[in-house]
DNA sequence: GATGAATGAGTATTCATTCAT
DNA sequence: CATGAATGAATACTCATTCAT
């Protein structure tokens, strides 16, 4: 019987990240959201009780799809040579799956910089993450597929080239937003060259 | 009798910046810079016609504050080889110079995934940053201080690793963020490397 | 089976009295009342179809507790002379005992104003009260103790003088107060002497 | 030219006073303010920031409206007794004027319970009032119009006598309420008999 | 007997903007 | 150049109430 307050959670956020999408969180309401979803604002309210509550349910939502297309497909590779290179690909291939919309990303990003909760929620992600490179650093390391590296320090330092190529997606015309995709790729594969 | 008009249309800049600091794009409002300003609203609408103008005018405001300090101190060095460095220091350097605001920055970047005219000055922003690296990159490699590069796509990953870095600065703790610097310098040097 | 809804009814009606007396009429409602039970407020609903209803059982509630310490401890009197001494300090004493909360008291009177229902119910109130009033004077007046009076008019004085002198327990310093209290009932005393 | 504000200010307060009147606190709005002016809602708020701040105003609105009949007309009076039975008609007369609705009256005075500034200003409200009164009182004393009496709980008993009279003049019948106001006076009369 | 979903009107307050002065 | 009056729509949130379960 709880189920169905959980699927209008959820629709709800889904909504929230619709509206947040198209209008930005400046344009982002509990009306916008309600209209979106066919509902009264008030029904909103009952599942939420603030906006700030509901806005932190929305960054783990987005959070939780960031993160999920990454290590997509590693585990099919048929080696630890190619299950790298799977990884790689999915950070900084062209045809990276991503799930989320980057204007409502980086929406929730500048909301952290004010509110430590949130900011809590992102560091949260970025150590989940942060620790599942490490785990295959680790193990690339063990198989010689790259050299002996700092691991932690080799996570963020693609985090931060990943980072750093996202942020210019929408910046640069695609053909320089290619070349620079491959040369992220490339300096990655130096920096943990045997 | 310009002068002061463009003093005043400065002064508010300046307030809204203030303000988008403090409470975020979703936060700020005409009223509230007004009233940091002690002055009415409808004087800032006097200077601004709309909202919409006045946010414009933040984004250069902003983008010239944030594109200033780079380049600072290179031609103060003795030759090339220091002026390389200079430059790389300024970038990626822990005590580097900055005079905006990271959450108001980050807040104008999420306004330009909407707003074409705000991605506009944003593009023309990284265009006048890439032409100065460029310019300097073709001096060091004439100079043989760093090795034979497409300038042009060097330049796209310097920015690429200094964004990433910026990225990150909110996001670790300063003893990761300190080796995260460390490390972003040194590809940039192993990338350009003769 | 009609017991525990009564329980329930009462139960509600105690919890409205809380917060009535913390918020006032304007800041009291349903919300708020099933909050402090750590209920749902439409099991209040189900007990009061209205709030109006419910409003009229918190003034039968109040009312209530209102009139019940004045004729307290009077039978316990050795005398007819001990017995008036006694009613007259449970009215003018400042060791009397009160059982409802002034402010929540005269939110309700403020009731009475708009609706002829609650004012009816003061009235009955005071009916009661001047019934009881009536009867001691009477047999105070038989047995000598006070004067030949118009018991009916003299019940209202005392009313009168009761109403007055709560009235401004929240407005004076204790001492004033103190000093009120004496000064009326010997006004009383005065006002029934033989 | 700051005029026409005090003017809209006192607009509104005249009519949030229209509504407690007839809604009571519990029913009065800003939006039903602005509806009765004719006006926007939001233009109350332009002239009141918050709604605390209008029914501060308000409540010295109906303070003044409270205290100002009732040492009405005594300038007149031909001698000293004759203007300590106007004063005293004027407090206890069944044709005193009231230029204060008591239901809004009684409304601000519940506020006092809870809100601390409110209380202040039935505070000094009273202050005022006792002053005026003693300021009689010592007058009348000095002319041997009265007995002599400590002249402040004199007025503290006047005050109590009036607002005990005051609170019954909505819950007693006509008759009953003339025969009150009549015993009212003349316990005063008796108590500050020479 | 009690919950929880849902409504629709209402709350105070804030918004950007216009306009007369 | 600047103020302050005024608007009308929008904001998040609360309200009493209904209804199905």
């Amino acid at each position: 019987m709880e189920r169905i307050a959980d699927i209008r959670r959820r629709e709800i956020l889904e909504s929230y990240y619709q509206v947040i999408s198209r209008k930005g969180i400046e344009g982002a309401s509990i009306a916008k959201i309600a209209k979106l979803m066919g509902v009264q604002p008030s029904l909103i309210t009952h599942y939420f009780n603030t906006k700030e509550e509901m806005t932190a349910g929305l960054v783990d939502f987005i959070l939780e799809k960031y993160e999920e297309p990454y290590f997509y497909g590693i585990d099919e590779a048929a080696d630890y040579e190619k299950r790298f290179h799977t990884l790689l690909d999915g950070i900084f291939g062209l045809d990276r799956i991503r799930f989320v919309d980057d204007g409502a990303f980086y929406s929730c990003f500048c909301l952290a910089f004010r509110n430590p909760k949130i900011r809590k929620q992102f560091e949260k992600m970025y150590d989940r993450f942060r620790t599942q490179l490490i785990r295959e650093l680790t193990l690339y390391m063990n198989e010689g597929v790259i050299g002996k590296v700092d691991v932690s320090n080799a996570a963020n330092v693609i985090m931060g080239l990943m980072e750093g190529l996202g942020y210019f997606e929408q910046m640069l015309g695609s053909r320089e937003y290619r070349n620079l995709c491959r040369s992220m790729k490339e300096i990655a594969l130096r920096f943990l060259a045997p």
